[in-house]
DNA sequence: CGGCGACATGAGAATGAGTCTCATTTGCTG
DNA sequence: CAGCAAATGAGACTCATTCTCATGTCGCCG
């Protein structure tokens, strides 16, 4: 059986992502929780956020710089960002039209199996 | 003055990209330039590979893996890449749509600043 | 022709995100 | 409480990318 444990380390990541709505790398969540006085090993955030987005319960996207960076999401769904590249702050957008776009011209290429990905990077409204 | 001096190097690498029309990584084009009897160093082929995309002259994006791919396109303008994950044979795509959609849902936020990234990842008819 | 100075190259070291190992700890269940 | 598999974490490790610096190359001027 599918024997998925509770430990206070998965659950003080999961918490630190609720509380804050930005989009953070691992390091970056490893060291707010180290801060905030609930050390957790640095091995332990990588595992469990990767098995968070795994699940679909955070989202994961690569900043400008090539990082992965996570935030909690409120949708569950399938949407994408608007994220301040200076704060980190993120808004959740769908975009009907362009999965409506991007489906049709990928099979129109015949291309199968497909995938994609869109983010919008700005700075935001308190960021200018 | 900006002394631009064109080395038997560098030519080495825009003529390779030129050659495929495939997004590669760095480490991937310097295998091929070896392969060619071209050799070419591996900083070297970093060191160009950034210049010509910071020119504009080739094209940059993350693979899902997450590394840098590269290839020389044949629109100098913006625009966008349906790319295959098993081969990396890419078409770029326009996509006036989407442009409009990003920029006003931006505006919409307040976001000011605004540039965005979106990448259709498949199988192409080839490899399917 | 010969030399100077700026730029380019490349081998190898350094960096840094992310993963892996393995001894130890800790939920869970009975 | 006992037993065990899952989870943890310190540190070793990988691997893409960047940096360092000694050496090579090109253009130019006298
Ligand atoms: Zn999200
Ligand atoms: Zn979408
Ligand atoms: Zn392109
Ligand atoms: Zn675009």
């Amino acid at each position: 059986m599918s024997t998925r444990r509770t430990t206070r380390q998965q659950q003080a990541v999961s918490s630190i992502l609720e509380r804050h709505g930005d989009f953070r790398s691992a390091q970056e969540w490893h060291a707010l929780l180290r801060e905030s006085g609930e050390a957790v090993g640095l091995a332990t955030v990588y595992r469990t956020l990767q098995t968070l987005a795994d699940e679909g319960t955070i989202d994961v996207l690569r900043s400008p710089a090539g990082e992965a960076v996570y935030r909690a999401c409120s949708s569950g769904g399938h949407h994408h960002h608007l994220v301040c590249r200076r704060c980190g702050r993120a808004e959740e957008i769908e975009a009907a039209e362009v999965e409506r776009w991007t489906s049709a011209t990928a099979t129109a290429y015949g291309f199968t199996d497909v995938t994609h990905t869109l983010e919008v990077f700005g700075r935001c409204a308190d960021c200018s």
